[in-house]
DNA sequence: GCCACCGGTGGC
DNA sequence: GCCACCGGTGGC
């Protein structure tokens, strides 16, 4: 009974995504929709040729960065090292910033930016948390982001069961999308929107601070 | 008190 | 030497 091992070894708490969002420090051209963009970690290992590479050594990509977080090349402007470039990591939901990679990845993993001092203890059971339209709390660091009521969001995720087997199939080459199957069942793009939501959910919850 | 930004360093 | 990272602080 134990799982055929069918499917590649995927981790999945894999961070490997491969996301398509400009790292230019453009113009906030990016699209703040209320809509969590989750891209599905990389489900085949081909690979695209790099068809350009970069100057020398590994491209400096910001792989890693969850689908929908934008980067900020931020050049100083004065000072001794005025010239230089900070890259400032934004979350697209809450808005907040980060200084580094590692800053993020500790917001993915507790939902909370490490505090010294006072340590919240875990808060299991219900996510209270939720998506948000974005928005800075300048003045409450308290109560970061979650002005939703204790309600669940209507969310269309069964976090204690989710689906045994997922197949994603790539149905136009033309399209960056992947279709999941279920069985020999499509999965509803309502649902798919729904399971990246809870992804995000679930890599944003956030106990309370 | 926050936040944005610069300085400086440790790792590669 | 370059770059990522984080400490610290000055300004608001």
């Amino acid at each position: 009974m134990s799982i055929s091992g069918d499917f590649p070894p995927d981790p999945l708490l894999s961070t490997g995504s491969f996301i398509s969002s400009p790292t230019t420090a453009g113009d906030g051209a990016l699209p703040r929709g209320s809509e969590a963009i989750a891209d599905e970690v990389n489900p085949s290992p081909s690979q695209q040729s790099d068809s350009k590479s970069r100057k020398r050594s590994a491209a400096p990509l910001d792989n890693w960065l969850p689908a929908g977080w934008r980067v900020e090349d931020k050049v100083r402007t004065s000072g001794a090292t005025a010239g230089s470039v900070d890259k400032y990591y934004h979350e697209p939901i809450t808005g907040r910033k980060f200084r580094s990679r590692t800053e993020v990845l500790y917001y993915l993993e507790h939902g909370t930016t490490p505090k010294k001092g006072s340590k919240k203890p875990k808060n299991t059971g219900s996510i209270s948390d939720h998506l948000e339209g974005k928005g800075r709390e300048k003045s409450s660091k308290k109560a970061e982001e979650q002005p939703l009521p204790p309600t669940l969001p209507p969310l269309n995720f069964d976090f204690e069961n989710p689906p045994e087997k997922v197949s994603w199939s790539m149905a136009d080459a033309g399209e960056e999308a992947w279709t999941p199957f279920v069985g020999n069942d499509k999965v509803q793009d309502s649902v798919k929107r729904d399971w990246c939501t809870a992804f995000t959910v679930i890599t944003t919850k956030n106990p309370s601070r």
